[in-house]
RNA sequence: GGGUCGUUAGCUCAGCCGGUAGAGCACCGCACUUUUAAUGCGAUGGUCGUGCGUUCGAUUCGCACACGACCCA
């Protein structure tokens, strides 16, 4: 019971609803109880009937730049609602800051407005409580635009008392765990969930103009598949079988493509059951999209100008400053081959080294990988570029012609089978995004399912299973179609210069509280 | 999984060589009708993450555990 101080911040773990005590031994909340108890007595202690006609942010674009003078003589009359941030109370008159979702207005609330009783009322309220209030614009001799209040009422007792209001929330972990805290508190909080939503919108917009039609396709799956991952298994009870949590939609949105749908696309949450750190998260959110009668190299340039738009659109320009590095997204992205990649990045390396396995194996070796029975060339060649290019790969670049070998879903390269027609899209040392031409020929999917079977059998876990329905689906014919993914938690963290996935998801997840 | 660091008042943080803990904000009281980290005066608030050890004595030293942060695989 090692935490008995931090239980008022922390969430009790279960405790069933009756056995929470009815008294608090922190001083602060045992007040604000006593005047909520005060409020149920004199009247309706939560009413729903205040409606506000204003947003403190459109009041300043709107009126912000008037002059006093002006602003007095349009006499405009606004009802606002909001929670109680600070207060400078100066005897019978005070100011106090009140934040609704849009941002702050100030409100001057003196005696001579409300009435002696209304004020002590106010004095008497908490920071954290929502009030609502009337009252005419004006703007002080400081020069802020604020509200003369003629009318202000509590309308929810907040109970838990807010962090320091100069440093607000600042540990990490009570950030994450009291996310609705840190919003109360942190600015850069909430504009980063503003550009997340930004981006998702935009993506919508984007596609839906170039008629790609968003789907929903299973997250419960009998067969997970469309990536090298370990599942998390969850049950059914009345069918009594168990279910996997979905890894990619990938193959789901391929049978629809099969099914007429041309252009698709998904935007949801897939789950890996994988450790934490600051680039993974057990769920995270990610685009998929589908386009038949298109190849990987038209999914780059559909990327490139996507990711443009996107940058110019939410962030209101092509330049991102990822950790003090500037990156200009209106420049062409770079283009290479991932073996150019790794003798790029490894000049001590030529191409003879990376083109047999023989010659390979020892580099590998060199590097610290270990390399097993069953590792070929191609997944050999790919570790060398994990392990040595991709971490390096800074400026916006493309790597291309990934070997077959860890590719199983992607289409071969006509001039040379030992590589697809795929890519993958990095950023500051990041993978963002993966596409492909996909691979639509049914004999040559069942192969491959085949070999990732014997992987599987082999103890790779992240092997894929053979999923003969998704191979039916082929045999009905997919046209010549490309597909990419898009780590949207991993560009919302470019775009919002977040370290850690955990800044961009509202509840990341936490171990449970001991 | 390994390493490093952190956990002290509701929040943000000090606390030296081991002697039962301080500040600012918040809260409470008083004063104050244009403040904005309001101000002035006064008061309250602590199982120092948990457990075990060393010691006459542990917030401080050691070990284990919990949670978190960062780095590595």
């Amino acid at each position: 019971m090692g935490t008995r101080k931090r239980l008022h911040l922390i969430p009790r773990q279960g405790i069933p609803m009756s056995e929470t005590p009815s008294h608090d031994d922190n001083k602060l909340i045992a007040l604000r109880r006593e005047k909520l108890a005060e409020l149920r007595q004199t009247g309706i202690a939560f009413p729903n009937d205040f409606r506000r006609d204003s947003l403190a942010a459109r009041l300043h674009a709107q009126y912000g730049a008037l002059s006093p003078e002006a602003l007095e003589a349009e006499a405009v009359s606004v009802k606002l609602a909001g929670r109680l941030m600070t207060r400078r109370v100066m005897g019978k008159a005070s100011f106090a800051n009140m934040q609704d979702m849009s941002g702050q207005m100030q409100l001057f609330v003196a005696r001579d407005n409300l009435g002696e009783e209304t004020y002590q009322a106010f004095k008497g309220w908490d920071l954290g409580d929502v009030l609502g209030a009337v009252g005419v614009l004006f703007i002080t001799k400081t020069g802020e635009l604020s509200v003369r209040v003629s009318e202000i009422r509590l309308l929810s007792k907040s109970l838990q008392p807010l962090p320091e209001k100069f440093h607000g929330l600042t540990d990490t972990e009570q950030r994450y765990r009291m996310r609705y805290v840190d919003l109360i508190m942190n600015e850069d909080a909430r504009r980063i969930f503003h550009v997340r939503s930004g981006v998702v919108k935009y993506i919508r917009d984007f596609l839906a103009a170039r008629d790609f039609l968003e789907v929903e396709t299973p997250m419960m799956q009998v067969i997970p598949g469309g990536a090298r991952a370990k599942p998390f298994v969850t049950h059914h009870n009345a069918l009594d079988m168990d279910l996997f949590l979905r890894i990619a939609p990938e193959l789901y949105l391929k049978r629809l493509v099969v099914g007429g749908f041309e252009r698709v696309y998904e935007i949801n949450r897939s789950f890996r059951n994988e450790g934490l750190s600051t680039r993974h998260n057990p769920e995270f959110t990610m685009l998929e999209f589908y386009q038949a009668y298109a190849d990987y190299r038209d999914l780059m340039d559909l990327t490139e100008e996507m990711l443009r738009g996107l940058s110019q659109t939410v962030l209101g320009s092509t330049e991102v400053t990822y950790q003090d590095q500037v990156y200009d997204l209106a420049e062409p992205f770079r283009r290479m081959t991932l073996l150019e990649s790794v003798l790029h990045f490894n000049p001590d390396l030529s191409a003879a080294d990376l083109a047999t396995r023989e010659a390979i194996v020892p580099v590998a070796e060199r590097l610290g990988l270990k390399v097993a029975d069953g590792d070929g060339l191609g997944k050999l060649q790919t570790e060398i570029f994990e392990k040595t290019v991709e971490h390096r790969l800074d400026a916006p670049t493309f790597i291309t012609a990934y070997p077959a070998e860890v590719s199983p879903l992607a289409r071969r390269n006509d001039q040379d089978p030992f590589i697809t027609d795929r890519f993958e899209f990095f950023v500051a040392g990041r993978e963002l995004a993966n596409g492909f031409s996909e691979l639509n020929d049914p004999e040559d999917q069942a192969e491959r399912f085949r070999k990732q079977v014997e992987d599987h059998e082999a103890g790779d876990e992240e092997a894929m299973h053979y999923d003969a329905d998704y191979i039916r689906a082929l045999e009905y014919g997919l046209p010549p179609t490309a597909g990419e993914g898009i780590g949207i938690d991993r560009l919302v963290m470019f775009l919002t210069d977040s370290p850690s996935i955990r800044d961009v998801i509202l509840f990341p997840h936490m171990r449970k509280v001991g």
